[in-house]
DNA sequence: CACTTGACCTGTCCGC
DNA sequence: TGCGGACAGGTCAAGT
């Protein structure tokens, strides 16, 4: 899915789009990719007015004037795109997607009371859009155990090294790729940020030297706040929230360019599986000392 | 607990 | 061209 840097593109042009607008009807394919209780949807979300758009990780959440906030995961294939008040002929941007949404992937449509709408499209039906009491966030489990911002204040090297103390045995790449250690790192930014620190993907997290894990725990918010200057990474599905493409991967080191030469040495990078995911690097830059390997593909 | 794998879905691409 | 299999940006549950 869109990991940190488009779910914040996403919710950067949501909250130009949505606060003050009035939710109107709700149609969706419920229960798979919107599992809410019909009850709550007509006491919570219609009629509720939607003040602030936030982020947590990769999860989205709609602030509304009830008690309930609307959050929202895209996991691999969701889009939120949302089309203006083309009925008042205002030339929205995006006025040229009309006709295209909704399309055979939308699984939830918004309308609002002023006649604009969000499409919520997913492809593989893995993202939701679930109604959650505002006063119970921080007690839902993901949120209680997810990790640190890493573009926030807490994402500091002593958190980042007692975090990963957690994952000694396992890869590098999984250890970053799990959220309780730090958030919004998908499989894009996780090679592209070892790429970046000379780290191997599959090196046992205990083994990298302090001095790598330095180099990593600055890169993963370099490589973000890259990708967030670039409106993220468009590699199929991914789009924001007025419906344009990334274009982060066109500055990519390693990502999808197995084949290619490495932008450091020339070396090809090459791709292989570690932690169950398909992982870019450079051999060359990113050596594996022998046996410092993780025993898994 | 720490760790790995498989499941959830649809679509596309690649080799036969 | 058709068909089977592998694979795709993320998390969970369930297994060891």
């Amino acid at each position: 899915m869109p990991e940190l840097p488009e779910v914040e593109t996403i919710r950067l042009g949501l909250q130009r789009h949505l606060p003050g607008l009035i939710v109107k009807s709700v149609s969706s394919d419920a229960p798979k990719s919107f599992p809410n209780d019909p009850e709550l949807v007509r006491q919570f979300l219609i009629g509720a007015t939607i003040t602030k758009i936030d982020r947590r990780a990769k999860v989205l959440l709609f602030e509304l004037n009830t008690d309930y906030s609307l959050s929202v995961h895209l996991k691999m294939t969701g889009q939120l795109v949302f089309i203006g008040r083309e009925r008042w002929g205002g030339g929205h941007p995006n006025d040229s997607l009309l006709g295209e949404l909704p399309d055979r992937s939308t699984r939830a449509t918004m309308h609002f009371t002023d006649e604009s709408t969000l499409f919520f499209n997913d492809q593989r039906k893995f993202g939701w859009m679930r109604l959650v009491p505002t006063a119970e966030i921080s007690e839902i489990d993901f949120f209680r155990k997810v990790g640190p911002e890493p573009l926030g204040t807490e994402f500091s090297l002593a958190a980042f090294r007692k975090a990963l103390a957690r994952r000694k045995n396992t890869s590098i790449k999984a250890a970053i790729l799990d959220q309780t250690i730090v958030a919004g790192v998908g499989n894009i930014y996780a090679d592209e940020s070892l790429h970046i620190a000379g780290i191997h993907p599959a090196m046992r997290t205990g083994d990298v030297p302090l001095k790598k894990i330095k180099l990593l725990h600055a890169a993963i918010p370099d490589v973000m706040r890259l990708s967030l200057a670039h409106g993220g990474s468009s590699d199929k599905n991914y789009v924001d929230a007025d419906g344009n493409k990334g274009s982060y991967l066109k500055f990519a080191r390693v990502f999808r360019r197995e084949g290619q030469p490495c932008p450091d040495c020339g070396a090809i990078i090459e791709k292989i599986r570690v932690a169950g995911r398909g992982t870019h690097y450079c051999p060359a830059c990113q050596k594996l000392p022998r046996a410092k390997k993780v025993n898994h593909t």
